[in-house]
DNA sequence: TTAACATTCAACTAATAAATTGAATATTAT
DNA sequence: ATAATATTCAATTTATTAGTTGAATGTTAA
C-alpha cells in the first residue's frame, strides 16, 4: 500500500464519519444518545421524526461506527459508541459558531442573550456545590437523569417545573443544566424561574462533558419525595 | 422563533459544516491550508486533483465559512478561516480511529508501527530543545516552512532529504515533524534516516496545534546556507 | 399458535453531489 | 488593444441521499 493510497484511504474514512454527521436529525440523535441509551420509538418521539426515518438515520450512524445497538426484548436500544462522539458534535457547533455568521447570530441573540449573568463554569460549580451554596437542577426527562446526572443534582423535568417550582427555596441560588450548550431546556427553565424571582444561572457543560473530564456522575431515578405531588 | 425552530435551524447549520467536511479531498485541502495560505493551482497539484474540481471543493468550503479567499494578481489565495477548523479535522480523525476498526487498523499498522519509539510530546520537545539536545527537522515543502515553523527547526523537505541528509550530525537525536498526525512525510523521513543509522523520533503535533496552544512559531524561509548545494 | 408490537427492509420519488468538459471572466504582461 | 494566465461558471452525466409507504422480520404475550 503506497503512501498516497494510505493517505487517500484515511481521509476517505474520515469523510465517512463527517458524512454520518451531515444531517440535522442525526446530530440531534447524537445529542440525545449522549445522555444515555434509548430505543428507536422514544428517539423518534423526542425528535419529531417518523420511526422509519429515525431507524434509517440510526443505521447510518451505526454503519459509521458512531453508535452501537443491542436488543432488549422487542426493542432495539441504541447507544453512543464513545463519549468522544459527543465531544465531536460540540466541536462542530463551536466551529459553526466561529465560522458561520448566521449561527453566531442565533446563538448570541436566542441563547446567550437569555443569560443575564454568564454561565457557571465547571470549576465554580464544584466550589459552590461543595459548600452547599446552590441547588443544582437537572431539567432533562427522568430517563436521562436516571442514566447519569451530576452529583447532588435534583431532577425536575422542564414540563414538571411549573408544578414543582414551589419546592425550590428562594434563598439559595439555582443552577440549571440540560443536555448541553445547544439544548434549550435549561434556557426555558431559567426564563420561567426568573419570572418567579428566583436567582438562577446556567451550567453550559453537561453530563457527557463532565464524564469525559473524568468527574464522577451519579445514576438512578429521582427521589420519590420529589416525584410526589 | 420557537424553541423547536431554533434547535432545528442550529442543527441544520451544524450539519452544513459537517457536510463541507464530508469529502476526502476537502479534508486533505484543509490539512494543507492549515499549514498556510495557498493558491488553487498549487493545491490542485499537491492534491493530485484537477483544477476545476479543486476550485469547486474550495468554494464549498468557503460557502461553509471554513476558508476565506483573497485575490493576489491573477491568483486566488485561500486560507483557513480559523485554526479551530484544523482542530476539528483532527477531532474527526480521532473519532474515526476510535470508532472505525478499518481506520484503527491502518493507523496502527501503517503509521504507528513505523514508530519504533513513541512520538515525542510537545512538553518533552520543549525540554530537549531548550538544552539543544535535539535537532528539529521540518520536512514540509519550503513554502509551508516559510509560512510558519517551530522555533529552531530547520527545513529539509522530504524530496531533498536524501541529498541533504549528510549535513545532519549523527551524535544528536533528530526530531522530525510534518503537517500533523495523518501526514506521512515525517514517517517517510524517519524511515530514510533510520536506514542511515540516525537516531530519530517523530513529533505528532504540528504547527497548527502548536499555534493553537499559544506557543510561538517562527516565520521566514530556510537559511541560504542550508539551501545551497 | 396466533396476535400484537418494535423495528427493519424494499421500492419509489425527488433532490443533491461529484467529476468532467468547454466556455466565460478577470487580471497581468506584451 | 491583445494575448496569456488563473480561476470560475455552466452544463452534463452518474451516483447518492432523504423521506414515504407498505411489506417483512423477529420477539413477546395471549
Amino acid at each position: 500500500m503506497s503512501t498516497r493510497e494510505i493517505r487517500q484511504t484515511l481521509f476517505a474514512q474520515f469523510a465517512a464519519v463527517a458524512d454520518a454527521l451531515a444531517h440535522g436529525s442525526r446530530l440531534a440523535l447524537l445529542e440525545l444518545l449522549a445522555q444515555g441509551e434509548r430505543d428507536v420509538e422514544t428517539l423518534s418521539g423526542l425528535l419529531g421524526v417518523s420511526v422509519a426515518s429515525t431507524s434509517q438515520h440510526l443505521q447510518r450512524l451505526k454503519h459509521a461506527g458512531l453508535v452501537s445497538a443491542r436488543r432488549d426484548g422487542r426493542r432495539r436500544i441504541y447507544r453512543l459508541a464513545s463519549d468522544e462522539v459527543s465531544a465531536l458534535v460540540l466541536n462542530i457547533g463551536k466551529v459553526a459558531e466561529a465560522c458561520l455568521a448566521s449561527v453566531e447570530k442565533i446563538v448570541n441573540q436566542q441563547l446567550r442573550a437569555q443569560d443575564e449573568w454568564p454561565p457557571v463554569s465547571t470549576d465554580e460549580l464544584a466550589t459552590l456545590s461543595a459548600r452547599r451554596a446552590v441547588i443544582i437542577v437537572d431539567v432533562r426527562p427522568a430517563e436521562e437523569y436516571a442514566a447519569a446526572h451530576l452529583p447532588g443534582a435534583v431532577n425536575i423535568p422542564l414540563e414538571a417545573l411549573r408544578r414543582k417550582m414551589s419546592r425550590l427555596p428562594r434563598e439559595r441560588e439555582i443552577v440549571v443544566y440540560c443536555r448541553g450548550p445547544y439544548c434549550l431546556l435549561a434556557l426555558d427553565a431559567m426564563r420561567m424561574l426568573r419570572r418567579h424571582h428566583y436567582r438562577v444561572r446556567r451550567l453550559e457543560e453537561s453530563v457527557p462533558d463532565w464524564r469525559r473530564a473524568g468527574l464522577p456522575v451519579e445514576t438512578g431515578p429521582g427521589s420519590v419525595r420529589h416525584a410526589r405531588a
